[in-house]
DNA sequence: CACCGGTTTATTTTT
DNA sequence: TAAACCGGTG
């Protein structure tokens, strides 16, 4: 018992052993959160003997649950397999693969990401002639799901819009549930339904669950909130971790309230503060501070570190965006002279628009980087249309990954022939695979043999899943299909191909972790993590800087952080400035982005920058200005105009250094190879450097490659010394 | 039905 | 800026 707990502070001992009821804790940034939490469960394993697969542990991020098993793992020193460690919606879907046949939908569900909800909204809204110039397609989506959560009712829209609702809601609903699919926010809600519904289901998983912590609590919509609910409040075994001031996600549903209702609902929780920083130094906090205290209705947290006061906040603001994104690339490279490693280092922004920017200047000045959570993988054109087919291949009745590909690649079907397959099957309430193979259809020859060519590949795919293994039933698709030919017109495509290769290695990898005989289930189990895992968790621990949103930060500490374009406009965004509550948002946001840093937090704008093709020139972010100057040391323009001297404002692109920096950004290039050079590339392996032409260049790789042209500069390549 | 090219338009965050 | 959208042509 010593070892779980003997180094933790008396707030952190108190919220590990506090076991029975419920428990609140509100952990401030860099409070040993995790920490706590995992030796909270190992706790509960080792010392109060409850059974592994008895706990319920809700975290919000898969890489938060991966972080929280791997830690847990090595506390107990044994795997953590079947535990119950997920998000809410991994943890849902689980139980709805068990029993979603309650609610009338099938076992093999699948489960449809945002861009495919938005799709699919714009497209019966289209149906129902609804002007997109009048209803903004993505707001309608948002109502849409802001009801189905029931964080709204019809009743509060006014004409029109109540009016559409009505009309669209329903249709979207019964869209989703005839083609067996569910989205992010069915998954909370039937499995509230099937809780509510089914009082069976409800004792089983309530007496399952004997003790259920939450991570992030202050990030639960009403519908989380409901969730936790009827699993825990039976028994009143809840253990909550959260920060108000770290809530950032109310754009999406989250709640802040519910940590009051929660105070209100459970039988008088037990309350511990963990004020106790173990991540920044004191100047770091206390700018944190600065400029959290600016909002309302908080309650007033003191962190404190025994870190010492360290550096001065940098506050850099550049001449225009190149510019502050060179400062930020050079003092990279100057703080690894320093003895810094790259991966203890990161830039967050607010948009990912920006990380373009870095992207280019990085290449350029040979800063290795990883960006987190850009267009995910699994958002890919390529990747979505092989997943659709490969979801056919699960359910044939799946009309909307049917719409997907029936025409990708082009085989002459066009929309007319779809209306017409439409209207006939709408009629008949058939799906469009039933539709063409029902012998009423009024198609003429002509489409119907290829709409039947279309049927007859799924089919065959079908049998080939029976005999052969993923990798196979891939290529066959890829060939079959015509899929592979396209790319090959594509100029594109061998970037394209690439990846498709890389979604092989993944089901081939997951092959290994199923053990089933049922290659249909298998299937199915890598479909479902390729939805909720939309991000890429590879942890490739290489020696990089890490890009990445504000957003995507929360829950990471880096010795060095960058919070770039710090300007009226882009940090706060420009649409928040008219709300209060939304910049208070963002100020948590900028306290999230602040409290991640452990030594160094560099703060920089610039004084004009182009966005959106236009330049325009913002004034610094309020978030940068509240905090109180003595902590600050101004560099850049920020440092002329703290002295007043205008005479360098006036014409920095004159300047020496920053002649240099352009000439030094225009003179180099990422990859310097040659007419034969060797090289490597992730995924083709080893090759030659045929010939260089401008950004691109043709490399021979293996004979199962052959000859790709790919661009020059791409991270996949590397130079092989010779 | 596919393709081209010009035009518009919207720019946040994520399970 | 760039992606999505539209409308005309082959």
């Amino acid at each position: 018992m010593d070892n779980l707990i003997k180094d933790l502070n008396d707030a952190q001992k108190k919220a590990v052993t506090t076991t029975e009821g419920p428990v609140m804790a509100i952990a401030g940034a860099g409070s040993g959160k995790t920490n706590v939490l995992t030796r909270r469960i190992a706790y509960l394993i080792n010392h109060i003997g409850v059974p592994k697969d008895q706990i319920l542990a809700i975290t919000f991020t898969n890489k938060a649950a991966n972080e929280m098993k791997s830690r847990i793992a090595s506390l107990l020193n044994e795997r953590t397999g079947m535990m119950w460690i997920s998000t809410f919606h991994s943890m849902c879907s689980r139980i709805l693969r068990q029993h979603i046949e309650f609610l009338g939908y099938k076992k093999h569900f699948q489960i449809i990401d945002d861009d495919d909800t938005s799709q699919l909204i714009k497209s019966i809204q289209k149906e129902f002639r609804i002007d997109p110039k009048m209803i903004d397609p993505r707001k309608l989506k948002n109502h849409v799901m802001k009801l189905k959560s029931e964080q709204a009712s019809l009743s509060d829209y006014k004409e029109p819009l109540s009016d559409y609702l009505s009309k669209v809601y329903p249709e979207y609903q019964r869209r989703l549930k005839n083609n067996n699919l569910v989205d992010f926010e069915d998954l909370l809600m039937l499995t509230i339904r099937l809780l509510k519904e089914n009082d069976d289901l409800r004792k089983h998983y309530q007496q399952l669950f004997q003790y259920v912590l939450v991570d992030e609590f202050q990030d639960t919509n009403n519908a989380q909130y409901e969730l936790i609910r009827l699993l825990g409040g039976a028994h009143g075994n809840v253990f909550i971790v959260g920060d108000e001031d770290q809530s950032i996600y109310a754009f999406r549903g989250a709640n802040i309230e519910n940590i009051r209702r929660f105070r209100r609902d459970f039988d008088n929780p037990k309350v511990i503060l963990l004020e106790e920083n173990y991540r920044s130094t004191n100047t770091i906090l206390s700018a944190a501070n600065d400029v959290i205290k600016a909002n309302k209705d908080r309650i007033e947290k003191t962190l404190f570190s025994s870190k010492g006061d360290g550096d001065k906040v940098v506050a850099y603001k550049g001449y225009d965006q190149r510019d502050e994104v060179h400062f930020v690339a050079e003092t990279i490279q100057d703080l690894v002279h320093e003895g810094y490693r790259y991966e203890d280092m990161a830039v967050l922004y607010r948009t990912n628009s920006l990380s373009r920017l870095f992207e280019e200047a990085f290449m350029q000045k040979r800063v290795p980087y990883k960006i987190v959570g850009n267009t995910s993988f699994f958002k890919r054109k390529e990747i979505k249309d092989m997943v659709a087919y490969l979801r056919l291949i699960v359910n044939p009745l799946d009309d909307y990954s049917f719409e997907r590909v029936v025409n990708e690649p082009r085989r002459g079907i066009g929309a007319k022939t779809m209306e017409r397959l439409n209207a006939f099957a709408k009629e008949y309430n058939l799906s469009y695979y039933e539709a063409v193979n029902d012998s009423m259809n009024p198609l003429g020859t002509r489409p119907l043999k290829k709409l039947k060519g279309f049927t007859g590949l799924i089919d065959r795919m079908i049998a080939t899943l029976k005999s052969a293994d993923f990798n196979t039933l891939i290529d066959d698709i890829l060939n079959e299909s015509g899929y592979k030919e396209a790319l090959e017109q594509d100029d594109k495509g061998d970037v394209r191909f690439e990846n498709i290769l890389e979604l092989k290695t993944m089901f081939k990898e997951s092959e290994n972790t199923y053990q089933s005989e049922d290659k249909l289930t298998v299937l199915t189990f890598v479909l479902e993590d390729i939805a909720l895992k939309s991000q890429e968790d590879d942890e490739v621990d290489d020696n990089s800087v890490t890009l990445m949103t504000l957003h995507s930060a929360k829950g990471l500490e880096f010795k060095v952080v960058f919070i770039v374009a710090c300007e009226q406009g882009m940090f706060p965004l420009h649409r928040s400035l008219s709300d209060p509550k939304e910049i208070e948002e963002e100020r948590r946001l900028m306290y999230v982005g602040i409290t991640r840093a452990e030594e160094k937090l560099y703060i920089t704008n610039a004084k004009s920058r182009q966005h959106y093709g236009e330049i325009v020139a913002n004034p610094d972010s309020m978030f940068l200005t509240q905090i109180d100057p003595s902590k600050i040391r101004f560099e850049g323009l920020a440092k002329v105009s703290q002295e007043n001297t205008q005479r360098y404002q006036s014409d920095y692109r004159q300047t020496k250094t920053f002649r240099a920096k352009k000439e030094s950004l225009e003179s180099r290039h990422a990859n310097d190879i040659d007419k034969g050079d060797k090289v490597m590339h992730k995924a083709f392996g080893s090759g030659v450097v045929i010939s260089v032409t401008g950004n691109q260049c043709k490399i021979a790789f293996s004979k199962e490659h052959g000859i790709k042209t790919l661009v020059k500069d791409h991270p996949a390549i590397k130079k092989v010394q010779r």
